[in-house]
DNA sequence: GTTCTTATTGAGACCGGTCTCTTTTGCAAT
DNA sequence: ATTGCAAAAGAGACCGGTCTCAATAAGAAC
């Protein structure tokens, strides 16, 4: 059994320095790597720590200073490998620049967005990256902008909210995706997101509020409008939220004869849930169902058949938006960046050549 | 073109306690929501707050509290589907407790892991979920617990270390997965590991220093000691430590005409490299190489053909990792405690019947 | 009306650093 | 020796909360 620790309080700069026989100041100068210090007090001080095992209290630190070192991160989903990638990259941004990052997830629903703001505001973050659940909702983003902590969004942009953002050109994938569909002699197509209404049901971009699914939807329109197909708004297919919904979804979906030929999913976890489903359903990919989807998750290259993907550069996403951040956190002061990253498609074998 | 803000300095409770006519302390009592207050004062304070727009400084809070309401976790790699499951199972449960989330990557890197612990310490974190990259070296863990806070170790346990663990039955459920590998007539059998050595070959158990591998290679063992396979020490391929080295080792592996029947892969990450370079070489799976993966990484279900697995509750694993650690900072005192959580294999298609 | 409790409120120290300002020290120039 | 000055060390306030303890107010009991 293990002997109950007298929780001997920590040890401070104060202790240091009666420990090295020099004022607080002094020891709190080397301690603190700042200040002028002469050489023989300095090795003493740190004698003194060492003897006492002094750790530094950041807390306490960054109280004075008001910087906490810290960003406050806010993603939909850190299962998804999307975002998972996007946080190795701005976790490995972050750490080269000394800075730690405080992860929460808020499932795509604003109220736990807004709490976790709330927290991550309390605890004095010096900045913010967000993916916005909703860009119809950003009052308390802008709110956040006004405290003059910066915020800087990620994937998603809000027209509105004059802040750095980087994002991909979803708008033009999803419209190269789609002409590929359509050049492949695809007509009966769907584009499936996990973005949802009220309704659960499609009726216009106004319903969207997540701007890159409708940027998404946006360039689905457009290689739709280049062609013959009418109405593509009956072939947008909204809330694949979450494993079970999507299943549900694609299910209804590919259930009637008169299924989608082709299928757009706008993110890679939809992608695999269509592919479960279609496997259920013995339907053939692509023969019976061709499928592209954006992100190149990496697993999309060994199923069969592998998948034609729109690559988004994910990790460099994350990267990119935490130096945007720690630019403005060094004092730039600038009108909004909006950063836009190229994306390609990477032609596998998901997409069948019909014969019209 | 912006203008910058007049930075005006955040409200303090005494900001409040001025506008509302009260003490500091009282109006710190309401909006610290301690102590005894009248409901008169209440309100009178709460609109002050409200008028004034008060946010409260946690750094402040925590300081004197000498808590921080935040835990922080180290993984290998949030980028790997096994790690992100875990943490998300971390974040919930430690959000619906009122914690907040600290992520660090250490790229099983010791070095890494005691930088970041000691950054965490600095940043006074409540508690500490660490998976260790070597269990050989955990003597900066061993301080951690000696300053009395709590650190609970995730998927690999420590046995010096005595520190609460959850981690998953690792040697029987490579045991398992072995003798089903056998049973179906392999003997040519392989297990890759992420784990490495210094000269990148394994040739003792005492090699490995990640405590879940080594139980995982003894229950390898443990089937192959069974049957008639000698020396299964020369089946052990170590260094599978990310996609390209891992691809490298597959390749090396798999282009002998002598390669192994089936393969045991420790993570779905080199389980899916080696898949791409099975494809690469021809090599039909499962007729030519079988192969069996830890983890149920949501992909395996598709591939063709769809992979048997040892499916592990990670979701689960984090959420009770996380349980435990919380339990600790409600001030539980026991011996540690080793949580072990049972796995099972989903049969698949991926494991060939070869007659014998 | 007076006294005793008890429920509230007020005052001020404290947490562990940083930072400004003052005092002391070291050393070259006069 | 004196003086001058920059460098180094010391003193103490401060950051924004919490917390203890004393002071006050409000009821209850006599």
């Amino acid at each position: 059994m293990e002997h109950i620790q007298p929780k001997k309080d920590s040890v401070t700069v104060t202790d240091v320095a009666r420990e090295a026989g020099v004022a607080k100041a002094t020891a709190a100068r080397v301690l603190g790597g700042y200040g002028i210090v002469s050489d023989r007090i300095r090795t003493k001080v740190l004698a003194a720590a060492e003897k006492l095992d002094y750790r530094p209290n950041e807390l306490a630190r960054s109280m004075t200073t008001g910087r906490s070192g810290t960003i406050g991160v806010i993603v939909g989903d850190i299962e998804n490998p999307f975002f998972s990638s996007a946080v190795r990259g701005i976790t490995d941004a972050a750490r080269a620049s000394g800075f730690t990052v405080i992860l929460m997830n808020s499932s795509e629903d604003v109220e736990a967005e807004k709490s976790a703001i709330k927290t991550l505001m309390a605890k004095r973050v010096d900045g913010l990256i967000v993916t916005p659940a909703q860009a119809s909702e950003y009052l308390h983003l802008e709110e956040v902008r006004r405290t003059g902590r910066p915020i800087v969004l990620l994937d998603r942009a809000v027209p509105e909210l004059n802040v750095d953002s980087v994002t991909t050109d979803d708008r033009d994938a999803a419209c190269a995706a789609t002409r590929l569909l359509i050049d492949n002699g695809h007509r009966a197509l769907a584009f499936v997101t996990a973005c949802d209404t009220p309704d659960h049901r499609f009726q216009s971009l106004q319903d969207i509020h997540t701007s890159s699914v409708k940027e998404r939807i946006q360039g689905f329109f457009d290689a739709c409008r280049a062609t013959d197909i009418q109405d593509p708004e009956r072939l947008i297919q909204v809330g694949a939220l979450g494993a079970s919904r999507t299943r549900a979804l694609a299910r209804e979906l590919l259930s009637t004869s008169a299924h989608p030929s082709a299928i757009l999913a706008s993110d890679s976890m939809i992608a695999l849930e269509i592919f479960k489903v279609a496997r259920e359903l013995a339907l053939r990919i692509p023969e019976d169902l061709s499928l592209i989807t954006f992100h190149d998750a990496d697993w999309t290259s060994v199923t069969a058949p592998p998948l034609t993907v729109i690559d988004q550069p994910v990790y460099k996403l994350g990267e990119t938006v935490t130096k945007l951040l720690l630019e403005r956190l060094g004092g730039l002061v600038s009108d909004p960046r909006r950063v836009i990253l190229p994306t390609s498609i990477i032609e596998r074998q998901s997409v069948y050549q019909r014969e019209l």
